[in-house]
Formats: C-alpha cells, structure tokens, sequence
DNA sequence: TCTAAATGCTACAGTGACTATAGGTTCAAG
DNA sequence: CTTGAACCTATAGTCACTGTAGCATTTAGA
C-alpha cells in the first residue's frame, strides 16, 4: 500500500494532482488508513502513470477520460482511441502553425530594432499598426 | 464618441474583453453618457488596437502592461521593449521546440495503430508504459 | 411621441488543469 | 512519548477571457 505522497513521487506528479484526478473521477477513490488517509494499490499506480503521460503527450483530461473507458474494454476495436489520438495530433499540429507564424513576425520585429527611442521603434510601430503584420488571429496557447 | 459595441466591432474584440481590460488597467476609463453607458475616444481605439495586436502576437498582459507604459515615454530608449519582445519570441520557440516533439510522439502512435483491438492497440500500450517513449516533461500550452 | 428591439450596465460564475494556502490531524521514527 | 514530516479538507488563485442573469438605456421606426 503506498501513501499519496510515496504515489505522487514515482508518477513525478504533485500530491494535489493526485486529489485533484480523484475529485475528477479519473482516479478511483482508494481505500483508507484507520485515520483517514489515502493508501494505494499497483493498480492506482498504472492509472496514475496514463493519465500523466497522456497528459505529457497533450491530450486534455476529457480525451483521457474517454481513453480510459476505453482501456477498460479491452476486446472492443481501437478505432475510438485512434479517434482521440488523431484528434490531439491535429490540434497539436494548428498549435505549432500558428506558433511559427508568431515566431516570423517577433524575429522581424527584433532583427529591424535599431536600439533608439521607443518614438522611433520597429516593434512600437508594428505594434500600433495592425496593418503592417501579417499575423493569424486565433488563440495560440 | 463611440459606443463600446461600435469600438468592439471595430477591433474584432468583444464587448466583454474591452470591460475586462479597463477592470485590468490596461484600459483608461472612458466617459460616460448620461445614462452611464461608455463613451469612447479615437484615442482609446488606438490603445485598444494595440493591445489586441499585441495579443495576437502572444504577449502576456503582464508584458502589454509594461509596453504601454514604455510606449508613454517615445523619448526613452527602447531596450526595454526589445526585451520584453525577445522575451515573448523566446517563449514562442520553446513552445515550438515542446509541441514538435510532441506531434512525432503522436504521429508515430498514430502510424503504428493496426486498426485491431483496444487490448492489442499500439496507441495503449505506449501510453501505459512511459518507458517506450521519448517525451518532455513540460507543460505545452 | 411612443414603443420595441438592440445595446448597455454590474456582478458573478465558469473555463482547463492544476497550484497554493490555511488550519487542522495522523503517522512513523527515535 | 515526542516531534516533525506527511496527510486531511476546503478554499482561493492562476490566465485571459466568456457566459449568464437581471436589470437600464439608447435608438430607430411607426
């Protein structure tokens, strides 16, 4: 039986992280110590480390939650886990798109800098003027 | 004087987002009509430009914060604005160099899936064992 | 001038995925 | 038996908004 601290350092995950994913429904709730705390089996264990390296690899906790319902079939086809993993390929590839746009328009703005007065500034000026970039509009984060 | 629907409409924000900045500082409070409703100035259209557009380029409002008070002084030297921008380019790339890394993962995971069942799915095995894969550990968004 | 629709107001809750804090309790080592 | 680390719950904060409820005001047409 491991405390949530013992858990929480072999996942490389944070105690809250763990109570977080139980309030969740994503971790099932463990048994507990004759005062109260929480004690953990191997199996918590495994399911603690799927979610966090599916966490690592991008996908949000509502496509874990579907992977994890999915897991627990094992006889079922995989076409719905390919499903959620192509879906978080292609948010993740708009995501890097988006972001080397962001990175060409900031290395323009840097490189014609020429360290005068912010009156006289290349990023300044592309700043206030909305027209002069060439930028995307949507969320990047 | 423009109301704060025409203003919105015009910098493809929405009216929310323009009370949420004024809340935040980041927009002075404008006048008001008789009955209370805002009124505002070219003036405010311009900042409020400015900080969508710098916005869209992925600064922080931290970062706009401080732009705006910089861009207050044209006299003063633009150091600082080349900063806070490189700060932003630098933190654009790491997100780059992050979600490549991740994409390969996923596209690999993807490539290996032979459509058969769940308990057989390449997709479930890497992410039950970390061991096979070659991840970063940090956050992506 | 009246009326109805559109727009505006404040205040507050929700998003995602945690992280941090406060104030208390339990556990394990010595 | 003591002490300090680890644990407990509950709540608030993060970021940059978005959405909602329940009103008040403005504006355009009849």
């Amino acid at each position: 039986m491991l405390s949530i601290g013992v858990l929480a350092r072999r996942a490389a995950t944070n105690v809250q992280t763990i109570r977080f994913y139980e309030l969740e429904g994503l971790m099932p709730p463990p048994s507990r110590s004759e005062g109260g705390q929480r004690r953990y089996t191997l199996a918590h264990a495994d399911r603690l480390a799927f979610i966090r390296h599916a966490r690592e690899l991008g996908f949000p906790l509502t496509a874990i939650r579907e992977l994890l319902t999915l897991v627990d079939k094992p006889d079922q086809p995989c076409a719905e886990v390919d499903r959620v993993t192509s879906d978080v390929l292609a948010d993740v590839e708009a995501k890097i798109i988006r972001l080397e746009s962001l990175r060409g328009e900031l290395q323009r703005m840097v490189r014609q800098c020429r360290r005068g007065r912010v009156a006289d500034c290349r990023i300044v000026q592309v700043l206030k003027d909305h027209t002069h970039s060439s930028c995307l509009s949507k969320e990047h984060t």
